[in-house]
DNA sequence: AGTATACCAGAACGTTTGTTCCGTGTCAAG
DNA sequence: CTTGACACGGAACAAACGTTCTGGTATACT
C-alpha cells in the first residue's frame, strides 16, 4: 500500500490519470488509461475507476465521453492548480473565531495556488484586523495564511486562542518557563503574558498577502 | 461586435462553454453547444468551433471526445482560475529589469488565481531584493505583483527605470513640479530626486505576497 | 474438497460524438 | 442577372467511448 487506503495499483492509475491531464487539460478515456496501465480490459479498468469514485478520488459523468474529474492526488491532496481554502473572517478583533471545520461550509473562501501554499493541509486564511504586527510587515485588512497547528517554537507567528479570554490574537509565540509570551510587532503594544495552559495554538503563519 | 475581433455570435458561444465549463468541469460536446446556443445544426457549431481555434480562442483535439480546451474568454483574457504570470528577476538590485516581453519566455512565473489579481493585462511579478521598503511592509525576499503601467499618480508604489544610471527600483512615486522624487520607504534612506525625463515609470504594485 | 470473493480478459453492445456531405437562403459585388 | 462568399439546416456516417455480459483464475476461508 502507497497511500491512505489505496492499493498501489490504484494509486498508480490515478497517477497515470494526474500526467495525462496535466499534458492534455482534458481527461482521459477509459480505453487510454488501459494502454497506459497495460492493462487488458477496459472492464477492469471501468471497475477500478468506480472504487476510485466510491473513495471520491474522482468524479465519473455517466455515460458522457471523458467525464471524470480528478478530484485528490495519488498522496491525497487535492488535485488541481487552484486550492480552495476557507476565509474564516477576521483576526485580532477580540472576538473568537472558530477552529475550521471541514463539514462546515466556510462563509468565504480563497484559491491559491501551489506557488503560494504547496501543502494544503489544514490550511486556512484570516483576515487582519488592526495594526498589532505591524513591525512585522503585517498592516490592517491583509490577509495571512496560517496552517492548523497545536503547538509552536518560539517565535513563530500564530493564531492563539487565550482560553481565559475566550479570543483569538495573531501573534509571535515564545515559552518563557511555565509561561508563555505573546509578542505583538508594534512598539506601542505591549506583550501579553499569561499560563501556558490558558494558550492554545490555533495555527501557524505560513504566508501573507496584500492587495495594495 | 462585442469583442476585440469577434462577433456577437462567436463571443455567445465562448460564454456558453466557459459556463458549461465552471459547472462541470469537463468540456461540453458539440452537441450540446448546439443546444445551449439555440442552434439548429451541429456542423455550424463544428464550424465556428473552427474559427474560434483559428482565431486562438480555443484548442480542438481532432477526433477525440469533448477534446476542446478554452484558451481565452470572451473578453480576450485568459480563461481558468489560475493565471501564469512571469517572474522577470529581481528588484531594487542596481541591475536593469528587461521590460517583459511577451515573446520571451520568463526563466521563471508564477501561477495565481483570480482571487490574487482580477485583470492580468499587463501584470507580471519581481522578487524583491534589499529593505529600501521596509517601511511600506515590504521585506527583502518578498514577491511584488505590478501591472505594467505609463505613469502613475502621487504616492503609487511603482518600479521606476532611471535612465541616466540604467537601473530600476523599487520607490513611492511623487512629482514635485519638473522633478520626480522616488522616496524609499525606509527611514535610513534617503529619496532619490531627479528631471522627470530621467525617470520612466515600468509599472505600478497592485499586490504583495510573502512566504514565511 | 467446496465455496465465496476478488481480480482479470475478451468480446459485444448501444450511445455519444466528431465530422462530412449536400442543399438552401441571403447579401453584396461585378 | 450572375456570381461568389457566407451563414445556416438536416441528415448521415464512422469513429470514439462508456458500459455490460460471460467466463476464467487465484486466494482465502469453512
Amino acid at each position: 500500500m502507497g497511500s491512505i487506503g489505496l492499493t498501489d495499483h490504484l494509486a498508480r492509475m490515478v497517477t497515470v490519470i494526474e500526467v495525462y491531464l496535466r499534458k492534455h487539460d482534458h481527461a482521459p478515456s477509459v480505453e487510454e488509461i488501459r494502454v497506459a496501465m497495460n492493462m487488458a480490459s477496459k472492464d477492469h479498468v471501468h471497475r477500478d475507476l468506480g472504487k476510485l469514485e466510491a473513495m471520491e478520488y474522482l468524479t465519473r459523468a455517466r455515460g458522457v465521453a471523458r467525464g471524470l474529474v480528478l478530484l485528490r492526488c495519488a498522496d491525497g491532496q487535492p488535485f488541481g492548480d487552484v486550492i480552495t481554502i476557507p476565509l474564516l473572517g477576521r483576526i485580532a478583533a477580540g472576538l473568537p473565531i472558530p477552529v475550521p471545520d471541514e463539514r462546515a461550509e466556510p462563509e468565504d473562501s480563497l484559491e491559491l495556488t501551489r506557488d503560494i501554499v504547496s501543502d494544503t493541509r489544514g490550511v486556512y486564511a484570516l483576515r487582519v484586523k488592526g495594526t498589532s504586527m505591524i513591525d512585522a510587515l503585517i498592516n490592517d485588512g491583509d490577509i495571512v495564511i496560517l496552517r492548523r497547528a497545536q503547538s509552536a517554537d518560539n517565535g513563530d507567528m500564530v493564531a492563539a486562542w487565550i482560553k481565559s479570554e475566550q479570543q483569538t490574537t495573531l501573534k509571535r509565540f515564545f515559552v518563557d518557563g511555565k509561561r508563555v509570551r505573546l509578542q505583538p510587532e508594534n512598539q506601542t503594544m505591549e506583550p501579553i503574558y499569561r499560563d501556558a495552559d490558558d494558550v492554545e495554538v490555533q495555527g501557524k503563519v505560513i504566508a501573507v498577502i496584500r492587495h495594495v
